[in-house]
Order: structure tokens, then sequence, then C-alpha cells
DNA sequence: AAGTTGGTTCTGTGAATTCCGAACTAAAAA
DNA sequence: TTTTTAGTTCGGAATTCACAGAACCAACTT
């Protein structure tokens, strides 16, 4: 592919991202920002560069980087005798994917079990319907584990 | 539990719902619907019930009903010699989720697949530590297939 | 044919969000 | 000590969004 070509193509990337990333509830700086360290072959952007690819105003970029870093998906390292910082995305393994959904299950399977405490009648169809439901959960959640650690086992 | 303080915790919990959907992307008025469906003992509500119930305009329940149909995790039937709708929160078995996250999953990797094809330098560090997370999803997604049909075997 | 029922669709608006510029700060350089 | 660098924080402007109200529509009733 043509050098401009595979640019341009990583620019339209970014932007995909970017929405991508909205539906997740990024909001729009930081979830392009997120693209733009993932997609671009510079391995780390300073604070400066940032603002000068995207056209970004420097308060947006502080607040988008401060918003990634507590979230735990951008990290910055600092280089001795260089004042800037170096962004660049967490290599998020596979497990921390995995943790998020079990932990989203977990809490599912609680307020289910919440609703079904307050049922009049527990053997109603919803009722009984919310029960399989949680023990669907339950073997998930049961079974994730048991994938995690075969996962680390294999590597 | 009294009965006026069980319907006073329904309704607290209708309210938890539904700030916990709005973090999945629901609006509020949407989320708290779903809420409403899932957790009172009817089975089944009316258009005019839920104006009602939820002190909500009917044009926004209108639009968030037809909003959480589309979705696919409302439906409602018609009893013959009754004009009125009756909404019921869809009965989501369980792979209905795990299929969800897949299809996500599924979405992620072609994304990721994409950065890879789009780096100047395949082997880069980051483009090798993009495969390496593609490696895991794949195992992932592989494995949740396994689930499900071992999920629905069991039943 | 006129009215009622059971909704839908179409703006308008108040509130929330997002973003920017300007003022500011802390550390390093001159 | 002043200036420059590398950002941060604050207040407001602009945009976006969710919701309500009103007008509307289609089917049924009287």
């Amino acid at each position: 592919m043509e050098e401009p070509e595979r640019l341009k193509k990583q620019k339209e990337l970014i932007e995909y991202i970017g929405r991508q990333n909205e539906r997740e509830g990024f909001q729009p700086v930081p979830a392009r920002i997120m693209g733009l360290l993932l997609v671009m072959d510079k391995e780390e952007y300073t604070f400066e560069e940032i603002v000068e690819e995207m056209q970004i105003s420097k308060s947006s970029v502080s607040t988008a980087l401060k918003n990634l870093e507590i979230r735990g998906i951008i990290e910055y390292v600092t280089y001795p005798g260089d004042r800037k910082r170096y962004f660049r995305a967490i290599s998020g393994e596979i497990d921390t994917f995995i943790n998020e959904v079990e932990t989203k299950m977990i809490k599912n399977l609680a307020t289910i079990n919440q609703i079904i405490e307050l049922k009049k009648d527990p053997n109603s169809r919803s009722a009984m319907f919310l029960k399989s439901i949680m023990t669907g959960m339950d073997f998930f959640i049961r079974k994730l584990d048991e994938l995690k650690t075969e996962y680390k086992k294999d590597r």
C-alpha cells in the first residue's frame, strides 16, 4: 500500500474506533485519543504531539488523558532529563477483559436475586424465569474462572 | 415483609436498575421502564399503565418502548377484541447474553486486525502485543461456543 | 358522522455535556 | 531572577440530548 494511502486509512480507523469507543461510554475526545495511541506507528505520544495531531485544545487533551489514565487504559512514562510525558496504551491482557465480564455478571446476578426476593409470588412465571437465568449465569461465571486458569496455563 | 414496605423496595430497585441500565447506554426513561417490567409483580403492562405508573409523558413512553423493542429486549402481545398492547420483558436466555459478549469480541477482533494490517512494521512492539491480544480473544471466543453447547446439553 | 381510544410524530426547550480559551502553576533553563 | 516549557484548572460558550406538549392519525364505538 502506498504510504499516504496507509496514513489516510489509519486516520479513518482512528475515527471509527473513536465512534466505537463513544458507544462504550467514552467522550468523543478520549475516545479518539485511544484510537490514536492504538493505531499509529509511533509507540509513544507526548501531550504536545497529541494536541498537534488531533487539533484539540490543550485543556481537552489534558482532561482526556487524565480520564483515560484513571480508567487504567493508558499510562505515561518519563525519561530522565526530559520533562515531557510519553503516553501509550496499556497492554490490557485478555483476562482483564474476562474479569470485566465476570464482575458485571456477578453484579447482575445480585440484582436478579433482589428482584426475585421482592416478588409476591416466587413461583410466578417471571420469577421462575429469572431463576433460570440465574442458573445460567452461575454456570457461566464458574466456567469463566476455569477458562482463565486454562488460558494462563497454556502460555 | 409488610406489603407497603415491599412495594417501596421494588420502586427503589427499579430506580437502581434504571441507573445501572443508564451505564449500559440506555436513556433514563427506557432504563427505568425496563426496571419496571422486570421488578413488578404485574407480568404485562399496557402503554397507559406505564404512563401512569412512571409519571412520564405519552410521547416519551412511546419512543422508549419503540426503542426497547428495536433492541429486542421487550415485546408486546395483543389480545383479540382489545386494542391495547401489553408489554413485557423478553425472556433473554443466558446464551443471548453470551452471544452479545461474543459478537462484541468478534467485532473488536476485526478492528484489531485492521490496526495490525495498517502498521508499517508488523513486528513492532505494539503490533506484536496486539497479536497476542488477538490470540487470547480467539481462544476465548472458541471456548464461548463450547460453553454454549455444553450448557444447552445440560438442560 | 362524530367522538373516543390508543397511541405516534414533530417541534421547542431546559438541562446536561463537551470543549475551548485564558489564567494559572510548578519545574527547568537562561 | 526572568523566561520558557509542560502542562492543569476554571469559567463560560456552544453543542447535544432527553423529555414534554401539542398536533396528529388510525381504528373502533356510538
